[in-house]
DNA sequence: ACAATAAATAGTAATAATTACGATTTATAT
DNA sequence: ATATAAATCGTAATTATTACTATTTATTGT
C-alpha cells in the first residue's frame, strides 16, 4: 500500500479527495508505524489547527474499512498504521512507547493443532510487545 | 487457582478478607469465563446493591497482582478471568459475546524464528476470537 | 468482649478515548 | 457557475476507568 494507490482507492470508492486525507494518508507513509488518533492531531496541528476529532477517527475508520490502514488497540488505545507492502498476511513485533514494528514470518494458526470446530472463527491476534533500541536507551 | 488458595494468597499478604471479595472470587470460580467489570457489578447487585466501581476495580487489580485473575483486553474493554489451573503457559480461543473460552496447547513464542534482539521483549498475546455454540444459535 | 488501627468501601467527581450531531463549508460533477 | 452530497467544525454525549474524601469495617492485641 502506497499514498497513490491509497488515493486511487478512495476515489474508486466515492469518497472525497481533501486536504486533510491527503495529509493523514502522508503522515502515515512516513511515519510506518502505528498512532494514535491523538497523535495524528499532534502531527498535523500545524497545518491544520482546528482539526476536529470526528474528521480523524471517521477518516482513520474509512482508511481501515478500505485496507489502507490496519488497526490495533494496545494498552486501551486504538492505533492505526499503514497496511504492510508484503501481501502476505503477517504479525509483528511492536513497541509499546513509539509503535515502531518489526514483522514476524510466520503465523501461528497454521500451526495450531487444538480442535477449534466448537466455535465459528472470526479472526485472532498474535503480537510480541517490547521496547525497541531507540526507547531502551 | 482456586477460592481457597486464593483466599489464603489474600491473607498472606496482609489484605483483609471481605464479604465483597469472597464474592467476587467465589463468582470467578462459578463463570470460568471472561466477565467485565461491569458484569461483575451485575452479577453482585443483589447481595451488594451499592457496590461501586473504585472497589470492583480495586480489587480486580489486586486479585490480577496475585496472579488470581488474569486480564485481557477485548474491544476496548478489560475483562478478567481466573488464572487457569494448568500450570502451564497457554493460549485462549475465545467467545466475543460470553467470554466462553477454550485452551491452545501451544505458545507461538516457542515457533518463532524471527530474530527478536533489536528489541526488549516484555510480552505478548495470542488469542483466537470466534462465537461459541451457544452465542451462535 | 473491647478498643485501636489501618485498610476497604461508598458516593461521587474527574479523566480520557471515542462517538454523535446540527450547522457550515467544500469537493466534485454537470 | 451551480447544484448536490459529502466532509468538516465546534461541541456535546457516551463509556470505561481512575481518583478523592468521609465513613465503615476487618483485624490485631489487650
Ligand atoms: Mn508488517
Ligand atoms: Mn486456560
Ligand atoms: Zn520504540
Ligand atoms: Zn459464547
Amino acid at each position: 500500500m502506497d499514498v497513490l494507490r491509497a488515493i486511487k482507492l478512495l476515489k474508486e470508492e466515492g469518497y472525497k479527495y481533501t486536504d486533510k486525507r491527503k495529509h493523514m494518508l502522508q503522515l502515515f507513509a512516513d511515519e510506518k508505524r502505528y498512532l494514535s488518533a491523538r497523535e495524528v492531531q499532534e502531527f498535523l496541528k500545524t497545518n491544520f489547527p482546528g482539526l476536529s476529532f470526528d474528521t480523524i477517527y471517521r477518516n482513520l475508520s474509512i482508511f481501515v474499512d478500505l485496507g489502507i490502514l490496519e488497526e490495533t488497540e494496545l494498552d486501551g488505545e486504538k492505533k492505526f498504521r499503514y497496511t504492510c507492502p508484503s501481501g502476505k498476511h503477517h504479525h509483528h513485533l511492536i513497541c509499546l512507547k513509539c509503535g515502531k514494528t518489526k514483522e514476524i514470518d510466520a503465523c501461528p494458526m497454521e500451526k495450531v493443532t487444538t480442535d477449534l470446530s466448537e466455535f465459528q472463527i472470526t479472526g485472532h491476534k498474535f503480537e510480541i510487545y517490547g521496547y525497541c533500541s531507540q526507547c531502551t536507551a
